[in-house]
DNA sequence: AACCCGGTTCCGATATGTGAAACCTCTGGA
DNA sequence: TCCAGAGGTTTCACATATCGGAACCGGGTT
């Protein structure tokens, strides 16, 4: 599972960010020695490049415990990174609309090269616990909103996205191998629907729809996500409807939007 | 070696990250051209800086627009920071519990080197929604939550947050000077409650309380929040005791947990 | 055609980052 | 008490990545 061909090694701020992701990845506080034992760095340069972060605010440094932590400043930056992405903000308001009329856990998600990776969501009344969050990636070969993304993709991208997916096998439904995956593609792209069968998680069932944005490029997808013991599957299909049309809502005010015009606006670069 | 002495000149990384700074700043996608106006650094640099957090994936360039604007991979990354905060996380229930309870919109807050940073939210009628409004920042000096946890803060770092704000007079009943400043904490200490009377905006009152952490230290602090003209001020009072109820709840898990044990987990430092 | 403007590339000088190794400073044996 | 080892910090001579002035491109405008 890895990610573009994004060289860790471009440079000194390359070999910054990936230690940065390092930390990130861990999923909790992690020691100097942790960190060493699975860098490609010298201890002397990794110690460095994490010094720095921690100056910066991106890391926060424990003193007692001596571990290391993603910092506030990337809460900061990941604000304005949402706020300002295409997708996200514009969708906003259709996604509560929807949610708010079919009642159950609605997802928006974004394709970042070969995973699906959500960028907002609204729980259902009932909430039921889901492994989703906003910012969490996912696999794309065996989700609704995944599905409803490649199957838009022109072809060499949808080749190379193929070429990421790792096919494992969560559950029986579980779609493996890319040639199986293409078939179902194909019917997405006539139906303009695609549905999690409980591929990803036994018992979440989902169904998804793209959101297209100019010249037809896929910009996301949107889902209706419910547990099978409690919705039976009609009662999904019922929703897709209502849910083509949050796609479509999406979509038309993605095309008609633009950013607010030119306000001249400062930032000090300078931090006294 | 504290509070932001964030000099943009530690190295190379320090320059790429107040170049993504600026970007973000900029709340919209911006020309080369826009940056280099307010960069310090020449043409040539600058361009190559952005060229290496493109490739990083932590900036998008439209290549028919010529703009960046924040990348994905910055979403990503801050859904780490925020979970393995050791504050949001572990005051989510809690929120979610004083949310249902009081119905009205509660915020949770950090201090950010004097600014008071919103880590999450619930509002009085939606339900969940996650990078909208956390990741935002604010004044402390004019809000509940930010004189919530001023009050608390040790002598030496109060003074330096104090001569950090900009103290102006949002409206008339703005504290608009440190030595009344700490009059106000006085009060707020004793009671161990901070009032908002409409000293940010007008028409909106609110009532904090502090997180302590470990050795009395302020963590962050939690709100209720709601228009004057609904809500009278009797009303936000009564709210008072579940309020603080909530603030000791976190307080209380704040001090219990501690990360679950060593997962093994390992993490890709070079990606193909 | 000449000009300008936003964006991109070159290339030598040098500031920066590199990493092996030495050096601390605990902590837990023996 | 002394030793051994692990985790973390600092040093320093060396290599190279970064810097930035200047030249270059391409397409709009006069």
């Amino acid at each position: 599972m890895n990610v573009e061909n994004r060289q860790s090694g471009d440079g000194t701020v390359g070999k910054a960010l990936a230690v940065l992701d390092a930390v990130a990845a861990a999923g909790r506080p992690v020691r100097f020695a942790a960190l060493l034992e699975d860098s490609p760095y010298p201890k002397a340069t990794l110690y460095r490049l994490l010094q720095t972060l921690v100056s910066q605010g991106m890391l926060d440094l424990d003193p007692d415990r001596g571990t290391y932590s993603p910092g506030l400043r990337l809460v900061r930056m990941a604000h304005s990174a949402w706020a300002q992405s295409s997708l996200a903000p514009i969708a906003r308001p259709h996604l509560d609309a929807l949610s708010a009329d079919v009642g159950e856990t609605v997802h928006l998600a974004q394709l970042d090269g070969g995973a699906v990776l959500y960028v907002d969501k609204r729980n259902a009344a009932r909430p039921v616990q889901m492994y989703s969050e906003a910012g969490k990636v996912g696999p794309a070969y065996c989700t609704g909103v995944g599905k409803a993304m490649l199957a838009f993709l022109p072809e060499p991208e949808l080749e190379a996205a193929l070429a990421r997916q790792s096919w494992h096998r969560f559950t029986g439904t579980t779609i493996t191998d890319p040639d199986a995956m293409r078939v179902e593609l194909a019917t997405i792209r006539t139906e303009g629907v695609a549905r999690d069968r409980q591929e990803h998680e036994p018992g979440i069932a989902c169904i998804a729809a793209p959101v297209l944005g100019p010249g037809g490029r896929v910009q996301g997808a949107v889902s209706i996500t419910g547990p099978t013991d409690r919705i039976p599957a009609a009662a999904l299909e019922a929703h897709i409807p209502r849910l083509r049309r949050a796609a479509d809502d999406i979509t038309r005010d993605l095309r008609d939007w633009r950013f607010p015009d030119e306000r001249e606006e400062r930032h000090d670069w300078r931090h006294a």
